[in-house]
DNA sequence: CGCTATTAACTTGCGAACAATTTAATTGTG
DNA sequence: CACAATTAAATTGTTCGCAAGTTAATAGCG
C-alpha cells in the first residue's frame, strides 16, 4: 500500500511542496525539450540527405547492422514495428533499402541496404561532426553524457519491466 | 546463421571513421531513447490522472502560472500554437482548464485552470517522488544531470538559431 | 485616418510513437 | 499428424510535434 497523495499533501503544509512540480526542475523536461531540440539541430544537416531523425537513426543502425529483420532493428532502436513499419516503407520507397520476407522464415522481413542506402553513408559521415560542434562540448563531455543518458534509459526501462513504476521502495534523500 | 555484417564492419580495413556513425555512441541517440523510455516510465502514472505525457507537461506549467496565454505556455515548454491548441482543447474537453480571448487583445487566448484542474495538482505530488525511484538515482545525481541537459537545450537553440548547425567552426578534438 | 507590417492563434498535412488488434507462420506438445 | 501457443509484421486509431499557410486583431507609420 503506497501513502497516497493527499497524505503526502496534508503532512508538508504550505511551503516546500511546491517546488516539487516546478516545471524546470523536472529532468522529464530537460530530457523532453533537450531532445526535441536536437531533433531541430538535426533537421536542417539531415535535409539534403532526405531522411527525417528517426530515418537516419534507422540508417545508422543499418550501417552498422545490414541484412536486419524488423525486429532486431526494434530492438537496437528500442521502436516496435508499428513505428518502424511505415518508416521503412518510407525509406524504401526512397530507394534506400529493400523490404523481403525471409525465405527459411516467412513471419520475418529481411531489411536491406540498397546501393543508395549504402552510398548514403559517406554523405552521412559530416552529420555528427556538426552536431558536436552545435552542442560547444568536448567530445569527452559529450561520451559522458551520452553514457549518464544510456544508464537512464536502461534503469527506466528496467523500473517500467517489473510490474510498473507504481511499486517502487521510498526514496532515499 | 548467416554470416553477421558486424564481422565486416570490424574486418574493414582504416576503419577509423566507421564508429562516429555507431548507433550507441550518438548522443542524439542516447537522448531520444531516455526520453521515450521516460515517457514511457510516466504512462502508467499518469494514466490515473487522465493525463498523457506532454499534457501534464502543460498542466506543470499552468500550475506554476495560471491564466497564461498560448504563446507564453510555448515559451516555456518550447513548443508552438500548432502543438498546443489542439492539445489545450482536450484537456479543456477534460474540464480541467478554460480557454477564452483576451479581452483587451483579442489576438490572444488566456488558458485558466478550473477547480478541477487545481484540484488535480495535489494528486500529481506523487509523480516526481515515484519516477525519483524509478531511476534509482539520488536527487543530487538527478539535479545534476537536470542541469546539464538544460545547458545542452540551450546551447542547441542558440546553435539553431544562428543560422543553423550548418556553419559550424572546426572540431577541435 | 488609412494602410502596411506584425502578432497571436488556428488550421492543414505529414511523419512519427504507441496501444491494441489482426494476420500469418512457426513451434511445441500430445 | 493435430492443434494450441507463440512469434513476427502489419494494421488501426489516437496523440504528439512541426512546417506552412490562414484568419483576425493590433501596432506602426505616413
Amino acid at each position: 500500500m503506497p501513502p497516497s497523495p493527499q497524505t503526502v499533501a496534508q503532512i508538508t503544509p504550505g511551503a516546500g511542496v511546491e517546488h516539487w512540480l516546478a516545471l524546470d526542475r523536472q529532468l522529464c523536461f530537460a530530457l523532453y525539450s533537450a531532445s526535441l531540440a536536437m531533433t531541430k539541430a538535426y533537421k536542417s544537416l539531415l535535409a539534403p540527405l532526405g531522411l527525417t531523425y528517426p530515418q537516419y537513426l534507422v540508417m545508422l543502425a543499418l550501417w552498422e547492422a545490414d541484412d536486419s529483420t524488423v525486429s532486431s532493428l526494434g530492438d537496437r532502436l528500442r521502436l516496435d514495428s508499428g513505428t518502424l513499419t511505415p518508416l521503412l516503407k518510407r525509406l524504401q520507397q526512397q530507394g534506400l533499402l529493400l523490404r523481403q520476407r525471409d525465405a527459411l522464415d516467412e513471419r520475418r522481413v529481411r531489411v536491406r541496404l540498397s546501393a543508395a542506402g549504402l552510398a548514403l553513408k559517406a554523405r552521412a559521415l559530416a552529420v555528427p561532426k556538426a552536431i558536436a560542434c552545435a552542442t560547444a562540448c568536448d567530445l569527452q563531455q559529450l561520451a559522458a553524457l551520452t553514457q549518464q543518458l544510456q544508464s537512464l534509459r536502461e534503469q527506466l526501462s528496467r523500473a517500467g519491466q517489473a510490474g510498473g513504476v507504481k511499486d517502487f521502495p521510498p526514496v532515499t534523500a
